[in-house]
DNA sequence: CCTAATTTCAAGCAAGCGCTTGAAACACGT
DNA sequence: ACGTGTTTCAAGCGCTTGCTTGAAATTAGG
């Protein structure tokens, strides 16, 4: 029993997302389990989730979730074991120090707020480790989320020569936590955005304005904080 | 039954979170019922929370909270009944134009990170709000949560006059949100700052030093968002 | 085509959930 | 001291939850 446990090959994209796979019928039910098990719980949060609901959706059978996963805290860690590639890849441009520290920015917003424009899926599936940020359902334990974590070490890295630092003081984390939140409610708080601005990020057009308007205000950030350690 | 329904005299402060309240004994279950669920919602969410929990932890019967609030939706929406005005009442002298604009900033960002400093309890209250605009449990309908409306509100009221515009457009909002997320971080994703930066919120001088950080970031960013627009 | 391993299924269990009941305990004006 | 209205209580109801079971269906190898 319990016949997948072998870690799934190195992938940039959560492939059981994808629509096409598997291409073999062996994991059809599994897939079809996680994929509902990204609806359900995005929709009403761990706690709210029921696994009858999950396996409904899924067309599976109750007894599924027991047999693939162990049980409905598997079932929810198995959504957390893939790093969400696809979202730190869309920003992997910004570690390239040649380019401007503007366009690097910008490749920063981008890939925050690309999920934002990606299949619904995985959108939700961003919103879930945003979840795990605010409100810890407990049954993750020690593998946390990254929902936060890869956009701030990213910024960091990006920062920490722009000030000639070696090591990141609490200030520098400061800076880096603002220059994050200028994109931040976009992830964090949809029900505001929508109800304020929902025109901001509507479509891909409106979402890439945004993403250079983002990147010209954190550069201000820097400049601003640069002024102030000088001055100090 | 369902005694209590008229509502209560207008308050600065919560007051059943206040450890003197109440005067007479007469709703000292009632009490007791909101301290304990502010402790219990906070700790597992609307949908995790019991009302057994809730309950024992109050020394109440189950009952009780059929017989004061009518069910467990009930008593939770009376948590969001109260605007948390101590929480804007911090930020109001923001609104007073005569203040030059940083001073007024500084104001803006003391009022979101006042929650950080006070009792527990309301702080704990605070997060509630905060998980709402995240994860809406589903139960406030109409009574949407304040979390981060005021904060908004309150910024557009200084923003306007400072670009002369009479309402606010799409870039506006933007410019709101991203002045607001400078201190976003701290209020809704706790384990990153915990994490990253503990000793930037631990004290209050800290705290105050952090207000005058995002002052200036708040500042630059207004800034950058006039240059912007001179240029285009 | 048989055999053995894997995967799915209907049915149901124990536990916890929100909520209700009817009576006991209490407060208080007269 | 009494009677009335308010508040608390132990007990338990009906229901949903996560999970288990043993058997049936399916797949794959020789």
């Amino acid at each position: 029993m319990n016949a997948r446990s072998a870690p799934s090959p190195a992938e940039v994209f959560p492939d059981f997302l994808r629509d096409d796979s598997p291409a073999t019928t062996r994991d059809e039910t599994r897939c079809r389990l996680l994929r509902a098990a990204v609806d359900v719980f995005a929709h009403h949060g761990y706690h709210g989730a029921s696994t009858r609901e999950i396996c409904e959706l899924a067309g599976a059978n109750t007894a599924a979730i027991h047999y693939h996963f162990r049980d409905k805290a598997g079932l929810y860690r198995e959504l957390f074991r893939l790093p969400l590639e696809s979202m730190a890849d869309a920003s992997r441009p910004m570690t390239d120090p040649q380019l401007p520290l503007l366009e690097r920015l910008a490749h920063f917003y981008r890939g925050m707020l690309s999920v934002l424009s990606q299949d619904s899926r995985l959108r939700q599936l961003a919103l879930l480790h945003a979840r795990e940020e605010v409100e810890p359902s407990g049954v993750l334990g020690d593998c946390q989320t990254q929902a936060i974590r890869t956009h701030h070490d990213r910024m960091l890295h990006l920062l920490l020569p722009e000030f000639g630092l070696q090591a990141a003081d609490d200030t520098l984390h400061g800076l880096a936590f603002a220059v994050g939140g200028v994109a931040l409610v976009y992830l964090m708080a949809r029900p505001a955005v929508e109800a304020f601005a929902p025109s901001l990020t509507a479509t891909p057009e409106s979402r890439e304005t945004l993403v250079q308007r983002c990147a010209i205000y954190g550069q201000a950030l820097i400049h601003a904080e640069r002024e102030r350690r000088k001055s100090a």
